[in-house]
DNA sequence: GCATATAGTTTGTGCGACAACTCATCTGGG
DNA sequence: CCCAGATGAGTTGTCGCACAAACTATATGC
């Protein structure tokens, strides 16, 4: 069994070892596997969710910025806007101060729509949660987000500095 | 704006509403990114990681447990293992009782490459988590635990059991 | 012994990511 | 005013990967 290395530490018999990547991909997977059946016809699934949730309550300035923001390729943002368009979810607003740019807008139906989509994902993310209490799931949901919002604050891209003044201390 | 649904809650101000899925896209990210590098030659990178962390420490009876396990289809499976036995590290061993199966072992190469990458692995992880500080990590890392297992119990696949057994209460 | 199920592999297809290129527009230097 | 370079966006081509559908081989049950 090789019980060389650092699997026993003094701490606590966890031994989480080389899980961390494992459960994290369970859990997307499973995240995945929750959501994207809740989103119907959504272009992109979970990817078309996230970037009409970015739209709505992210305001970025461009379409390369909301791409920074999601870590997504500009030449792939090009396509998920094409068809979120096409769906009538979104709009391209052209920018007469700099008319390179396009700002991406919620439509009507884009807002309704996810307006929605929201609850329901909000309720197919508790399930995915439901093997913790309410307060761990809530100190989870705090833990995550305050990682990722450090993972961002290393890497170049911005972001998150819209979630983070919203807190309450 | 549509502040209709849920987005004010009577608990706290925290409004992680759509996120959760963006905060845990972000990290996952970020984790292939910090931990991809350390892997070197290996195959498949993370995959490759955690496919020898899995043989190493899960002890599957099978190439359809372990693919089971990790949640990648049988066929991709075959040459990720393909990939590996290549590269010396893990072997096809035949089972006597039942010729078509194949256990996937390690092999000595394997093993020290496996226990050498951990701690580097450990110490990557460690630093995605730095926006916490150490009880925090503990903590979350704690949680997730916990989550993946939930969803591993409510999904069919068995797992996460070999891992649950050794905790301490 | 035949039907059916299961472990693993092979092959083909389609989608998604990324690189390289093009186009349009902005900005600064002369 | 004009030119060079930078930047936002779109287009095209290529590659790799995931998945479906075959196929081989063994096992098991009637």
């Amino acid at each position: 069994m090789s019980g060389t290395g650092s699997r026993q530490r003094a701490d606590a018999g966890v031994r989480t070892e080389g899980d961390f990547g494992w459960h994290l991909g369970v859990l997307l997977a499973a995240y995945h596997g929750s959501v994207s059946p809740l989103l119907g016809e959504l272009p992109h699934t979970t990817r078309g969710y996230q970037i009409l949730s970015a739209v709505v309550h992210g305001d970025q300035p461009t379409q390369a910025a909301l791409a920074a923001h999601l870590s997504i390729d500009r030449t792939v943002m090009t396509y998920l806007i094409d068809d979120l368009a096409k769906a009538g979810l979104v709009e391209r607003q052209l920018n007469p101060a700099d008319r390179r740019a396009r700002k991406i807008v919620v439509t009507e139906l884009g807002a309704r729509t996810l307006a929605d989509l929201e609850d329901r994902v909000r309720e197919a993310e508790e399930t995915l949660l439901a093997g913790l209490d309410e307060e761990r799931r809530a100190t989870f949901r705090d833990l995550l987000r305050h990682v990722a919002c450090g993972i961002r604050r290393i890497e170049p891209v911005d972001a998150c500095t819209a979630a983070e003044h919203l807190l309450p201390g």
